[in-house]
DNA sequence: CGTAAAGTCAAGTAGTTGCTTCACTATACG
DNA sequence: CGTATAGTGAAGCAACTACTTGACTTTACG
């Protein structure tokens, strides 16, 4: 389903991830979300659209309403992928580290 | 530097994600990248400055050639960010191990 | 010097994105 | 029944993306 293309071009959008931390909060309307952004309905829509066909969002009709909310596993894969970076992350923060150490002495 | 828009962004692209999995072997220079795409010198070339504005690859200019190499506090931003979400796929890992325990019993 | 290599810059193009408005469907409520 | 609510679908538009070609700059080497 959730490419890591599809992942990462869905988490690029400052919108969609303002989406993803309201789901933070439990599970949401369509116009619950829209409430909070300066936008259309239509709008927020579409971006629930590219978030639910990234995996990242699942949306659940009920009555006339919609409830989304996350879907973590594909959260995971994209936090995985970066794990693989992290060892260089960690290397300069040890240097950072041993820096400031010979400041303190 | 790199907004978090930027970040995602130079990731939601399988060609820079390949350009930056040729780096955890160390630097190389736009040539060396270049080779191993099916793509023009310049395509290469415009990847590495979305991925330079991004603040995720340093380029350095050494005689003719550029060396490139990863710039790694960007991604452990982005890391950072999806660490938020970690409890949900722990709890879903955890759900599906509770599971797994039950057939095994 | 002349020529080749490494790479950028500018311009063009086909496709995509983010957003809107308008029309529409489906459910709820009086 | 009629009307309001929740939301999608289609079409349109300006901006952006990924990629190319061709011209150019800078460095290296004979």
């Amino acid at each position: 389903m959730g490419s890591l293309d599809q992942t990462f071009h869905a988490l690029g959008d400052e919108t969609r991830r303002t989406i993803l931390a309201q789901l933070l909060n439990g599970e949401a309307s369509v116009s619950e979300l829209a409430n909070q952004h300066d936008m259309t309905l239509t709008g927020v829509s579409n971006h629930l659209r590219v978030l639910n066909e990234a995996g990242l969002v699942r949306v659940e009709k009920r009555g006339r309403t919609r409830h989304c909310r996350i879907e973590p596993m594909v959260l995971k894969e994209a936090s995985d992928w970066l794990d693989d970076y992290r060892c260089f992350w960690v290397r300069q923060l040890d240097n950072m580290a041993h820096v400031l150490k010979g400041i303190d002495e």
